[in-house]
DNA sequence: ACTTTTACTGAGGCTAACTCATCAATCTTG
DNA sequence: CAAGATTGATGAGTTAGCCTCAGTAAAAGT
């Protein structure tokens, strides 16, 4: 055992099982996207994957369970992609449109892939742990959006989910049209997206009790200045009033 | 012919029909509704509107184009439904805001529908007639925006399919949310949906030349206040230079 | 009353998901 | 290193459920 050589076929032996899970998900995947869920075959998703029929079910309990696989995987790679995408150290608000942008074209790449998501969904349990790569993606959204707040980039006083449904909503909704019409006109989507963001997360108490946030940083600013103010009056006073 | 007792029988032929065909409606919808498109067996429907599995097959193709209908017939009741909730004389504003609320509530109430129809969608070509009553009920919402713009309500430099993608995009992702949490705040929702729209739709230009309204005034202010300093330190040079 | 047309039926065909007895390969142990 | 034990892989067979179609009943036509 201690002899390299003797190792090699362990480990390659672990690695055998990874790379036939993971060309079988791979294969999977392919098939999905090419034939639909009722369309895709076992059969043919074994043959693209080299293996038998009956291998399948060692790995997954059936082909519902496998699309399951297949989506949680697909999400998984969205969020790395994501990060990837965003500026680590620029204003939020560019962060969120790097984000936006990012997820636009990804969904209209694979839109498939959001239908299975709601079909995936339907038959889970709310607390599904397979359910748990799509919301560690959400949770992408929700981290720029902190980081925003503590930056006093985005004013606190909105719930964070409003603007995440509001965010990936109108993405899914225009990815669709993109989809259906077969056009492709990203940048006029992001450019509204933008204005809404700018508009509504700058100064979200506009509606309510407006003039309250650039205002408010202003106001800062307005304070500072007074104490900046009062400091020179202290310098005069002794002078002036001597 | 013309005697009327013989023409009885025809048109009780044609309701027989009718009724036949609503029945095995109905009987998919709920089954539908309960077991999932997999779920439903094409027996238990037959059995729930009392015909023989068989008869389904004269009026639909297969499994998929019944829940087709069954889907274009959900879309068209969801449109009469939304006519009817839309208050006629109002501000544009108040009848999206009357539009939401009807659209949130019924999509939470039949939200497998929702995912039934993104895999209906799937499956079809783009110019497919079975989608028209979807487009129907999407154009209430062109209506309403339109009838604003018209009544000077919002300006009209924005396209109307964004605000329609952000409209139902933000509605169907928050039923989402409040249907996997179980929760309902439709009123959250309400308001910062009214609150986006206000914002976004009153005051369009917002994004292009942005800081223009509340920031305007207190720019002069703060102009005001560097005025005052300077004639500060006018009034202390002398003094403390000479 | 007899034919034709139309509406309906449900047993059976067929496809495709899933199982399991069997085989192959690797690991363990005397 | 050979023999047994364990684990992984196979694909023919089982089965569920969609859909067909030959046959029946009812209505319309003549």
């Amino acid at each position: 055992m201690a002899d390299p050589s003797s190792e090699k076929p362990t480990t390659t032996q672990r690695e055998k099982l990874e790379a036939k899970e993971s060309a079988i998900l791979a294969a999977a995947h392919r098939e999905f996207a090419e034939m639909g869920f009722d369309g895709a075959k076992m059969a043919a998703i074994a043959r693209r994957a080299s293996v038998a029929e009956g291998t399948i079910y060692l790995y997954y309990r059936n082909k519902a369970e496998l699309l399951e696989r297949v989506v949680a995987r697909f999400w998984s790679a969205l969020t790395e992609g994501a990060l990837a995408a965003i500026p680590e150290q620029s204003p939020a608000i560019e962060q969120l449109m790097a984000l936006a942008r990012y997820h636009l074209t990804e969904v209209v790449n694979d839109f498939d892939f959001i239908g299975f998501t709601s079909q995936v969904r339907q038959k889970k349990p709310r607390d599904d742990r397979s359910l748990d790569p799509i919301r560690r993606y959400v949770r992408v959204f929700d981290a720029i959006y902190r980081r925003g707040v503590d930056r006093g980039e985005f004013s606190a006083n909105t719930e964070c989910r409003h603007w995440r449904d509001l965010f990936y909503g109108q993405l899914e909704y225009a990815a669709r049209t993109m989809v259906l019409r077969n056009s492709n006109d990203t940048d006029s989507v992001m450019a509204h997206l933008e204005h809404v963001l700018r508009a509504g997360l700058a100064q979200p108490r506009l509606a309510d009790s407006p003039q309250q946030t650039h205002e408010e940083d202003l106001g800062q600013l307005l304070a500072a200045m007074k104490r900046d103010l009062e400091r020179l009056e202290q310098a005069i006073q002794p002078k002036t009033s001597t």
